[in-house]
DNA sequence: GCTTTTTCTGCAAATTTATCGCAATTTTTG
DNA sequence: CAAAAATTGCGATAAATTTGCAGAAAAAGC
C-alpha cells in the first residue's frame, strides 16, 4: 500500500509529514480551476480554517501552489510541478479564466530577458486581462 | 493655472471628481517602487484609511493602478497609462524588484497568443521570480 | 463669485480574513 | 508497539477591508 503520489514523496523529501489535512488540501486543488481561500474552506469542512491557512502557506513555500491575482482578489492553483505550466487569459467582463498551454516562443524570450540582467529565473507568471470572444460578441452591437 | 495633469483630465473624462485624496494617492504612487497598502497608508496620514481603500479600488477600476504579486503579499503601482509599461524581476532571496523595460519580442508574442483565442487583450503582467546577480554571487561559494 | 446639487470623505462600527498559543492528536521513528 | 516529533483543532486575537451616514469638498448653474 505504498501508493505514494509524487506529491507525498515531495513532502517527505522536504522533511514534512504527510498528513490528512495536507492530502485533502492538495486533492481539493488538483485538476480544478483556481480557487479562492474561501472556496477552499467551503470544500474542506473537515479541516480547520487555521490548518488550511497553514497548509497553503507551507505549500507556497514549497512551491506546490501559487496565487494568481483576479482583480482585487486572489486564487490558488497548483504550480507547474503538479500541473502543466501555463498562463491565463482573464476576462474583465465575465471573469472567466482561460488557461493557456505553454508557448515555446514566449517561454524562451522570458528566460533570455531575465538572463540579460544576470538574473537566474526560477519561475514566472503571465496574466493577460481583456475580453473573451463570448463577451466581445455581446458587446459589439452596443457601439 | 489650469495645469491639469493627464491624470486629472482622465478622472474628469471618466466622470469622477478631482479631489484632494485622489491627487494625493496618485502622487504617492507616481515615480515610486510598487507599494503595499500598508505603505501607502503610512505615507498618507492626512487621508482616512477608508478613503485610501476607496480610492485604490476606483483607480483599479479605471485602470490607473494595478496589483503585482510579491510572494504572499501584493503591491500597487501605476499602470502603463501613467508609467512606462514594464515587467519585474523579483529576487527570491533579497526581495529586490528589478523593473524591466518593455521588450518588443515578448509584447508581440503575448498579443499574438491572446488573439489566437479570440481574446482581446487589454493589459497583462509578467512577473519573474529567481535570484539576482548580487545574491547569486553570495550564494555560489556555499556550494 | 455665490448658491444649489452632487459627489466625496472622515469617522466609528461592523465584517471579513488571517494568525497565534497551546493542549490533544496524528505521524514518524526505531 | 512505544516514544519522540510534528501537526491539528480550538478559542481567542489581531489585522485587513468594508459600510452607513452626516458633514465637507467639488462640480454645476446662474
Amino acid at each position: 500500500m505504498s501508493a505514494n503520489s509524487a506529491f507525498e514523496e515531495y513532502l517527505r523529501e522536504s522533511d514534512y509529514s504527510v498528513t490528512r489535512a495536507r492530502r485533502l488540501v492538495f486533492a481539493a486543488l488538483e485538476n480544478q480551476e483556481p480557487q479562492s481561500i474561501a472556496e477552499l474552506l467551503k470544500n474542506l469542512t473537515s479541516i480547520d480554517r487555521a490548518s488550511v491557512y497553514r497548509t497553503v502557506t507551507l505549500f507556497e513555500k514549497l512551491d506546490i501552489v501559487r496565487r494568481i491575482q483576479i482583480g482585487w482578489k486572489y486564487k490558488l492553483e497548483l504550480t507547474e510541478q503538479f500541473n502543466f505550466h501555463h498562463h491565463h487569459l482573464i476576462c474583465k467582463n465575465c471573469g472567466t479564466i482561460i488557461p493557456l498551454r505553454e508557448n515555446p516562443t514566449i517561454e524562451a524570450s522570458i528566460l533570455a530577458l531575465a538572463t540579460e540582467y544576470g538574473f537566474k529565473p526560477i519561475d514566472h507568471q503571465l496574466e493577460i486581462q481583456g475580453y473573451c470572444s463570448t463577451c466581445l460578441q455581446k458587446m459589439t452591437p452596443a457601439k
